[in-house]
DNA sequence: ATGCTTGGATAGTGCCACTGTCCGATAGGG
DNA sequence: CCCTATCGGACAGTGGCACTATCCAAGCAT
């Protein structure tokens, strides 16, 4: 197909599918002529996985790019592509240590790994996004004055490993590998719209329960 | 204090408060002198929520001057203001109601609503910038080809529905009604990354044990 | 042949969250 | 009382981001 067609078929504009295209978010399609291409049904599935990513992942640009590179990358193992999505979080700066918010944050998440029994090795975690931006949330709950401490979080904890397997389960159903790995992308990053609509509208039925 | 000494405990500079000033974020200081002001901690106290329902709950300055204007409304009741946080979701269009994706996406809401129990007016809940954007989401999903219909949502709404007990417990911990209503505000936007990068965290956790 | 379409390159747009600069009015030390 | 540093306010400017508009030469359809 062409690229009007791409277009027509995903609903993105043909500009936006050009800016993608100069971004490395999608493949360049097969030449056909000095000025024509050709585009595959493959490329309509990454494109709708991009703009889902972009408009209800709220991924930017650029971590799309970083998540799909990763994804596709056959020199790693399946494991750690499965992870490629972990890589889409805006990743926040090295928390300030000396900071004391920031110290009781470290505390608190720290406790709470060894009671969730997750690993819990203080130099790798601070290389993972997730983790920094915990302590950096953590922080921001304790600088306002909520306690937030290993008690408050085990609640949350305990319901994230539920919504691993669950996930997991789901990524697993997916017959090939490399559909596993486009489904890990795409229901980890997709379920987080969903988990936290899910919440505010059980916040709302729980709050007209309450008063 | 001044507005340097609420730049310095606050973290923010001079120009960014000033800026929130004028953009009606915070309150302006009791005027000392024709060209001096003086801020209290209340002032500060403020100044750092909305410095973390920006920089950590990734809301916008305009939809964290609308949160903060409803929870501050003293005309509307204590229960309409505990959910003033909802307003801070970036307010997706209405979906469109032809497209195949999200027809499908509206059955399936609307059964696992009914499905948990939760009231489920077609009309009152389009006006729920959550469940609108519920229905995004779960559309992007189904235009992927994951099904997610009734069955996949349910967990994740079990959860929410346990999230949401705990979270209105810690509201109720608070002995002021202003006080919950700032701790409904905070917790419903600050809790959303760390419920996210505890997810993530879990699903690297029980990727590793399954693989 | 001709007129519309295609893909590529490049510059421009609109929005957002600040930030830099200027100004007149003090506040406080000598 | 004077002099300088600082203050708060106004407003234009900045940088980043996700597109978007325009132009162009090369096809393809008629």
């Amino acid at each position: 197909m062409r690229l009007a067609e791409l277009s027509e078929r995903s609903g993105a504009s043909t500009a936006t599918i050009k800016y993608y295209l100069r971004e490395g978010l999608l493949q360049p399609g097969r030449r056909i002529s000095a000025t024509q291409a050709e585009y595959g049904e493959e490329h309509l599935r990454r494109l709708r996985l991009v703009r889902a990513l972009i408009q209800i992942g709220g991924v930017s640009v650029a971590d799309a790019r970083e998540v799909i590179a990763a994804a596709e990358d056959e020199s790693l193992d399946h494991h750690l592509r499965l992870g490629a999505a972990t890589r889409a979080l805006p990743c926040a700066e090295r928390p300030d240590e000396d900071d004391p918010a920031v110290a009781t944050a470290c505390r608190s998440v720290e406790a709470l790994l060894e009671r969730l029994g997750w690993s819990c090795d203080p130099g790798v975690n601070m290389l993972n996004p997730a983790h920094r931006r915990l302590i950096d949330s953590v922080a921001a709950l304790v600088r306002l004055g909520y306690p937030c401490d290993t008690e408050q979080l085990l609640p949350y904890g305990r319901l994230a490993a539920q919504l691993a397997v669950t996930d997991l389960d789901m990524v697993e159903e997916q017959p090939t590998p490399a559909g596993q790995i486009e489904a890990a992308v795409a229901l980890t990053v997709l379920y987080e719209p969903v988990l936290l609509s899910l919440r505010r509208m059980a916040h709302a039925e729980e709050s007209a329960r309450r008063f």
